[in-house]
DNA sequence: CGTGTAGCTTATAAAAGCTACACGGTGCTTTATT
């Protein structure tokens, strides 16, 4: 039931309080399924008025409202951002280790008597339970989880606290929950959903084409080609520009490469200083750096209208990384390149960094510690197995998934009443990791299928989104070249979106059509692209 | 998994080939020193 009441009160708060004239309907919906106290996943371009999603809905509701962001420098961006627009009343305020005890109680007490409505927040902050505690005692009316994809990308292994947000959001007393990304594929969209315990969210994905970006790329033999392809842009398109590499060194080198050719070129990483991170990134947007080469470092927080094109000289691990990276070209509206050079060579990289399967044994011994010695702290827990930190954390949200071990109030990690033996634990848990690993390989095997589409590349990319592109896009360099085979999506044996199932792979969801291939993405074995012809003539699917 | 490099061998002196091995992204936080 739609209530004309609520949009008027959200679209006077958008227009006073923040000075947005309008609103869109997509946004309006998602800021009156929040009131209702519906959980929202957003997945829509920067730019697009996201954070708009959470801040309106903010002033609405009682209590504070809890930002959860995985960077300081970007939350640093955000606090700005929502004083140079929103009133007087609109103060937001920020708990990190960049306060100090003294500025931290300041901002509790703040938000507790009303004089700041917004706490941004890392997880790292929300798992120490004395903190959780505090937050508790503030009564967040809403919790909006910035940046979402983090959940899966960094979670796992990386930045293990970010799958404890579902325990956190739990011990908050489950106040609405709006998560917020610039893309997700549907397998990074449940993962978000099942991490954070959303309830029937509202998903809301705005179109993922970009009809002003032109895709390109280029199978590269040698090194040599590659650098050859890549003065070749620079020299015919100016900046700014940004160049991914896949390691530090390689940054360094190639702008220093780039320097030595007349191409003025910065480097950024996540190996240097704060400082010199800080003043290039202002130099980057102020029009100062025509070409930055960077790791993937550079990124979250660039919202630049007039960035040209963007190069990458690797593959990168999956379509969902591709597509963000990219995403962060031609903001204006206006035209802009990208430009994939790969070599099949890259991958090893990935490959490297995707990691080693977790060790049954600590496993086993973790999972037996948990039976033996009940609910432990993380910190007591790490006493008693001897295991790191982010080691530690892997290995319990894996156990978490397949039922030996639960969070518990104050962040005490427990055995479950009908937990499965630590040695059966323990099992069940390399097994998820294994499901895990072959979706982490299957999407790199999907990047690598865009880098070798042989007609239009919009189609195999909005395809792994789950999205069906049923025209060629028009706007790359297959299609250019008139590779593209025009209406050739719309049709296939099995709907976009259905459930088949396939005798080895098992039970999967048709992503998409595009030439005579379609990819189908599968619960256990991850994105698999398969020839149609031969699926109907050999019935290797069958409807579920 | 692939690349780059140090250091060895070979075989007879200046350099090439081989092997072993290190290295590789993303950031929070906390703590001990200047």
């Amino acid at each position: 039931m739609k209530s004309p009441l609520t949009s008027l009160r959200l679209r006077r708060a958008a227009r006073t309080l923040f000075g947005w004239k309008t609103l869109r309907p997509g946004q309006l919906d998602a800021m009156r399924a929040i009131l209702r106290g519906r959980d929202v996943l957003a997945v829509m371009p920067t730019g697009a008025g996201k954070s708009a999603l959470y801040q309106v809905p903010a002033t609405q509701l009682p209590g504070p409202t809890l930002v959860v962001s995985p960077l300081l420098a970007l939350q640093q961006d955000q606090i700005g951002g929502l004083e140079r627009r929103g009133s007087a009343g609109l103060k937001a305020v920020r708990i990190s280790s960049a306060e100090t005890p003294k500025q931290q109680e300041a901002a509790l007490a703040a938000l507790r008597d009303g004089r700041a409505e917004f706490l941004f927040i890392t997880p790292e902050q929300l798992a120490d339970p004395d903190r959780l505690a505090q937050v508790k005692a503030l009564k967040p009316s809403l919790v909006a989880i910035d940046e979402a994809h983090c959940i899966s990308a960094w979670g796992h292994d990386f930045r293990p606290d970010y799958l404890a947000l579902g325990h956190v959001i739990r011990e908050l007393g489950r106040p609405p929950v709006v998560a917020l990304t610039a893309t997700a594929s549907p397998p990074v969209r449940d993962d978000i959903v099942a991490r954070l315990g959303l309830a029937k969210p509202k998903i809301m994905v705005t179109g993922l084409d970009r009809a002003n970006l032109f895709l390109e790329a280029a199978n590269c033999p040698t090194e040599d080609y590659r650098w050859r392809r890549l003065l070749a842009l620079v020299s015919t398109d100016e900046g700014p520009g940004i160049v991914y590499v896949p390691t530090r060194r390689g940054a360094e080198e190639l702008a220093a490469r780039l320097s030595a050719a007349g191409y003025a070129a910065e480097f950024y990483h996540g190996g240097m200083a704060g400082g010199a991170r800080e003043k290039l990134h202002v130099a980057f947007l102020a029009d100062e750096v025509p070409i930055m080469v960077a790791t993937s470092a550079f990124g979250m927080g660039i919202d630049k209208p007039n960035i040209r094109w963007v190069a990458h000289v690797a593959l990168p691990d999956s379509p969902d990384s591709y597509l963000q990276e990219i995403g962060r070209a031609g903001r204006d509206g206006l035209p802009a390149r990208t430009l994939l050079l790969w070599r099949a060579e890259d991958e090893g990289l990935q490959r490297f960094f995707t990691g080693a399967l977790p060790a049954v044994d600590e496993l086993r011994d973790l999972a037996a510690v948990l039976r033996a010695e009940g609910p432990l702290t993380k910190a007591a827990l790490r006493e008693r197995t001897g295991l790191g930190a982010r080691k530690q954390g892997q290995l319990v949200a894996l156990l978490e998934h397949v039922g030996g071990a639960v969070t518990r109030s104050g962040g005490k990690v427990a055995c479950p009443r009908y937990a499965p033996s630590p040695a059966d634990a323990a099992d069940l848990a390399v097994a998820e990791a294994e499901r895990q690993q072959s979706l982490s390989k299957s999407r790199t095997d999907m990047m690598r299928a865009y880098a070798q589409a042989r007609g239009c590349r919009s189609q195999p990319l909005l395809a792994y989104f789950g999205e069906q592109l049923t025209r060629v896009c028009g706007h790359c360099d297959n299609c250019s070249a008139g590779r593209g085979e025009p209406d050739n999506g719309a049709v296939g044996p099995f709907p976009v979106h259905s459930t088949v199932s396939h005798a080895e792979w098992g039970a999967g969801m048709v992503m998409g059509y595009e030439d005579n291939r379609m990819t189908v993405l599968f619960d256990d074995v991850g994105y698999k692209t398969l020839s149609v012809p031969v699926v109907s003539e050999q019935g290797l699917l069958t409807t579920l």
